[in-house]
DNA sequence: AGACCACTTGCAAATGATTCGCAGATCTAC
DNA sequence: GTAGATCTGCGAATCATTTGCAAGTGGTCT
């Protein structure tokens, strides 16, 4: 037989929904479970919403999937595979925004040589008011 | 008649269970609203826990206290006077530990030069794995 | 191809946290 | 003291997530 898929591969089985939500997750980026199983829906309505929560929680044990804290509410996930960035969450207008890893550096460095933390810059979110918001406020 | 008290101050009525709400959040520090209202109801049991809950976002309408979001789930509270610090919270065991603020001087300044972003690092958590769970992780 | 069994799914109900509606209680100002 | 707006308690509603269970399916062995 020919190359292993990489759900066999991690001991998982092989289902149309398992694929599906994996599939979602990576297109999406930054989706929470529900947006997900919108997602999937669209092809295949029939997909129950624990189902994708069980995906989810699967695929995050395997490794192919995390999750982070964006907003004040819930979990939000995306595909291992893509590259691991800041969010910068706007408190005022609710936008996510992006940047690098590396503006965490220093600060992640000094928690390590000063706390002994190491620190998962990318899983929860930074905490702020964005660009736009803040010139407004000003007014 | 004499002082004015401080919740009267900022429009607002002075009520048993208002004082003790915010009474229990500076005692307490970084406590959920079910603890909140268990503390409460240690003195005054009759409290119900959406009273808690609606006095807590009425009090941090007026300023007098704020959340923040540290472990996965639900928001805690504190009293604005209380010195702003980092929550560097450990995945693995759980622990909340404090960092100055200060340690994310160089972290925020560069997100507002380069962003315009302007953090509130005390809003979320820093999460990341601490000093014990990471020794242990090497045995 | 056929059978077996553990892993998955769908569904409905349980759960936990937070919010809402409303009637009655209580603050404050007058 | 009285009036009216603001609170409180209570129960029900909501939202997100989890769980139990019976039925369905994928992978393996023959």
């Amino acid at each position: 037989m020919a190359q292993p898929h990489e759900l066999r591969e991690r001991g998982l089985r092989l289902t149309p929904q398992r694929e599906l939500v994996l599939a979602a997750v990576r297109e999406l980026d930054h989706a929470t479970p529900e947006e997900i199983a919108e997602k999937v829906r669209q092809t295949h309505p029939g997909i129950n919403l624990s189902t994708v929560y069980r995906n989810l929680e699967t695929l995050e044990n395997v490794g192919l999937v995390q999750h982070n804290h964006l907003g004040h509410g819930g979990a939000s996930y995306h595909a291992s595979e893509e590259v691991a960035h800041l969010h910068l969450v706007c408190g005022t207008c609710g936008s996510v925004g992006d940047a690098p890893i590396e503006a965490a550096l220093n600060f992640v460095n000094s928690l390590s040589e000063e706390y002994g933390f190491r620190t998962d810059v990318s899983h929860f979110a930074v905490y702020g008011t964005c660009a736009v918001c803040s010139q407004a406020e000003l007014s």
